[in-house]
DNA sequence: CCCGGTACTTAGAAGCATGCCT
DNA sequence: AGGCATGCTTCTAAGTACCGGG
């Protein structure tokens, strides 16, 4: 996004000379008035474009629309500005927080490219999973399990359950969690074996229970004042505070080593907030953030947190009990006959919000969520949720057609939150499968639809090949659907139908390749995303014709959006829209990693490297990134010098095997010859554990900003993992935690070695 | 269609416990 | 025994998708 300086100087001139508030109209008309003409040229040419102009009259309407909505022009003003810092400084000065140039991105995604990126395999006739017709897209048949048997048992159990059924609270956690090896023993650790709801018929008429019973969520403490010591300063003055002023005051105090506490639009956003509670009195006395002083309470709550850590073992225990006692009356739920645990049971507590990159509402206050506040969703014929002493729900409701069991509406960005199941419930579970079944559905017929999009490519409707290359890149680059966003709601992100003019840069050459399209723009969550992507001939003409005569802030797809794109997506097959293609990308890549990785003679660890190595493909793919870790080149170094320090005491091996072996043959004697050997053994022994630090050091180095956790946990089948632990004996423990393996316990019972995705 | 509203999945970072090393 | 690196858990923001009503 550099050097767009044409665009740039014409945007300024426009504003220039157009001082109030036509300003954007004014361009809008302009911009229209190129696409006519541009309109007319191609004409000339084979594309009928009036569709084309229409609809970019339409998008640009509803941009004014928009405009005139938020009303304020200087506001509109200020986004221009800010977008125009950042077409200037994009890629040059530290905007994104974390630059990836590690050629693994262009090594992954343009390695052999016949144009979809991975090649994929000739399908062998695939074996079928038992489970695979069980679970197609909306069945219409409606089928209930047992139901009368349901009931009566729900009848019986309604009010001991805490007590009974599945999960005992024990979890003595039996020392590092069973990691190593596969079978151990199970004295009366596993009594009630576990519920295994995939073996059960679904209920398909869309009700997601029928029956819910549980005790509401727990709220956050209430604020507790600061000790007299403890002391705020406003210009160099003690003033001391209202509490709700002390309370905001607090969550900023808390804040206060963290850089978001330096940021004008965090200072500013908190300080209208933070005014907000103040009294009049205060109101009026505390004029300027800047001359407050927070240092005092940022103390106290640093020697807070030290004095938690250096609390006694006792104090730590009685403190741990409490929590698992609240985790029992509180973290759990009775659905439909079966004890669930609750994923959030406790309600967020106030405090300043923190968007992530740059939003536009961070620092915030985000405000405490009361009794009044909450609506609870359980069955009529349950026992209902207390609301605290003195305090009433707002509502309780009995709705099965949603799996929610409360929910409040947050006052930052007025969204709705929820409390849910943890993923290892059934209701979660099932819709995982779910996914994956579906993303195996779209493998069956991924290149007839990619010969569709190909063909669509040179169809006479603008919007036809809009949507056909777009969806190229949803599928050959795992982008995400790219909805719309409200602007100045959150930070200025995109995804693939979102994507702007300033986004994209083409090159008809590049690096000795022909027809490169430069991909630089900031996805979900701010995560930069940049790739160098080699394209088909079509696909870039299409392109430049989709960029041609537009501004940097104009939408690639101006006739494109992601309703418009999964409508097409559902035609060609149930169930399908856009983030499928992200699943089954992500799945058939680290099945076929996996399959070109493995080397059968390897050992355990090197296995391992494979397989997360194989996980390190789909992670890059979907652009899972991380922040390295701070300790990372440290704890690099540490691992150097434990192999060099492992080299050494090799070679010192190796010398005293050999001299063991001249005296062998100095001695011919028994015992100089068992000597040698055990000095065999030991050098043996001793490069196997160099090698182990070694794989442990790749794996570490090439892991440094890459997050496999997100690809693992919700983009790749977990059957495929499981047959590639079976296939190969590798211990599930290795490639699931504790966590990991309870939400995909359905896939580890039901997953042979054999099976494929 | 568009738009606001709703429900649910996906996401990285912060916070925390554990276990290893010295 | 204490300190700290590590991996796991928790937290909650930020996406996708879809619906229903004008």
């Amino acid at each position: 996004m550099t050097g767009d300086h044409g665009h740039h100087q014409v945007e300024s001139g426009a504003r220039l000379n157009d001082s109030h508030k036509h300003k954007d109209k004014h361009k809008d008309k302009e911009h229209r008035h190129k696409d006519h003409k541009k309109d007319k040229e191609r004409e000339k040419s084979k594309y009928t474009n009036s569709e084309h102009r229409d609809s970019s009259e339409k998008k640009h309407k509803d941009r004014e629309k928009e405009r005139v909505k938020h009303g304020e022009d200087s506001a509109e003003r200020h986004k221009e500005k800010k977008r125009e810092e950042k077409i200037k400084s994009h890629s040059s000065n530290g905007k994104h927080k974390r630059e990836k140039e590690n050629g693994y991105v262009s090594h992954i995604k343009t390695e052999e490219d016949n144009g979809y990126g991975y090649s994929p395999k000739p399908e062998k006739p695939m074996k079928r999973d038992r489970d695979e017709d069980e679970l197609e897209y909306k069945p219409k048949k409606i089928k209930v399990e047992k139901e009368n048997k349901v009931k009566k048992r729900k009848q019986e159990e309604e009010f001991d359950y805490y007590d009974e059924d599945v999960k005992p609270k024990k979890k003595s956690k039996g020392k590092k969690d069973d990691s190593a090896g596969g079978g151990k023993k199970k004295a009366k650790k596993e009594p009630e074996e576990k519920w295994k709801w995939w073996e059960e018929e679904r209920c398909t008429d869309g009700s997601k229970w029928r029956f819910l019973e549980h005790k509401g969520p727990v709220f956050a403490p209430p604020y507790e004042r600061l000790p007299e010591n403890v002391r705020f300063y406003y210009d160099g003055k003690v003033m001391k505070l209202s509490e709700q002023a002390e309370e905001v005051a607090t969550f900023f105090a808390k804040m206060l080593d963290h850089e978001y506490t330096t940021k004008d639009i965090f200072r500013k956003n908190f300080f209208k907030d933070w005014r907000k509670e103040m009294t009049s009195e205060e109101k009026s006395k505390i004029s300027d953030l800047n001359k407050c002083n927070f240092t005092e309470m940022s103390e106290y709550f640093k020697a807070q947190s030290e004095a938690r850590k250096q609390m006694s073992k006792e104090e730590k225990q009685k403190n741990k009990e409490e929590n698992e006692r609240l985790v029992e009356e509180y973290g759990f739920c009775l659905m439909d006959n079966h004890k669930e645990r609750i994923g959030n049971f406790r309600i967020e507590p106030p405090g300043l919000f923190r968007g992530r990159g740059d939003h536009p509402k961070m620092g915030m206050l985000k405000r405490r969520i009361r009794p009044e506040d909450i609506i609870i969703n359980c069955s009529k014929d349950s026992k209902h949720p207390k609301p605290p002493p003195g305090t009433k729900w707002k509502e309780v409701r009995h709705d099965n057609k949603v799996t929610w069991l409360a929910s409040w509406t947050e006052n930052i960005q007025g969204s709705i939150k929820y409390i849910m199941l943890n993923p290892s419930s059934r209701i979660k579970g099932e819709k995982d499968w779910q996914k994956y079944e579906t993303a195996r559905r779209l493998k069956k017929c991924v290149e007839k639809i990619r010969a569709q999009y190909r063909e669509d490519w040179k169809s006479k409707e603008m919007r036809i090949r809009q949507r056909a290359v777009a969806l190229y890149f949803i599928d050959k680059l795992a982008l995400r659907a790219g909805n719309e966003k409200e602007e100045g709601e959150s930070a200025d992100t995109v995804g693939c139908c979102s994507l702007r003019v300033e986004h994209i840069n083409l090159h008809p050459e590049m690096d000795g390749q022909e027809f490169v399209v430069e991909l630089d723009f900031l996805g979900k969550d701010s995560i930069r995303y940049y790739n160098k992507i080699p394209v088909e001939k079509r696909v870039f003409k299409n392109l430049q014709l989709f960029l041609e005569n537009k501004q940097l802030e104009d939408d690639v797809f101006d006739r494109l959006n992601t309703s418009i794109l999964n409508k097409h997506l559902q035609e060609l097959m149930d169930g399908l829209t856009a983030k499928v293609f992200r699943t089954y990308n992500a799945s058939i890549t680290l099945q076929q990693q996996l399959d070109q990785l493995t080397n059968p003679e390897d050992n355990l660890p090197a296995k391992i490297l494979s397989y997360n190595r194989a996980n390190r493909a789909v992670a890059i793919l979907c652009n899972h990134q991380r922040a390295p870790p701070k300790t990372f080149e440290k704890s690099m170094q540490n691992l150097q010098a434990k192999i060099d320090a492992k080299k050494k005491q090799i070679s010192a091996a190796k010398k005293e095997l050999k001299s063991a072996k001249a005296d062998a043959k100095a001695m011919h004697d028994e015992k100089s010859k068992k000597s040698v050997e055990t000095r065999k053994k030991a050098v043996q022994r001793l490069s196997e554990q160099l090698m182990k630090l070694e794989v442990q050091a790749t794996d570490r180095e090439e892991n440094k900003q890459i997050a496999l956790g997100t690809s693992k946990l919700n983009y790749l089948d977990p059957r495929i993992s499981v047959a590639w632990c079976k296939k190969w004996g590798i211990p599930i423990e290795k490639i699931y935690n504790k966590t990991q393996r309870e939400k995909f316990a359905w896939a580890i019972d039901m997953a042979d070695n054999d099976y494929q995705f």
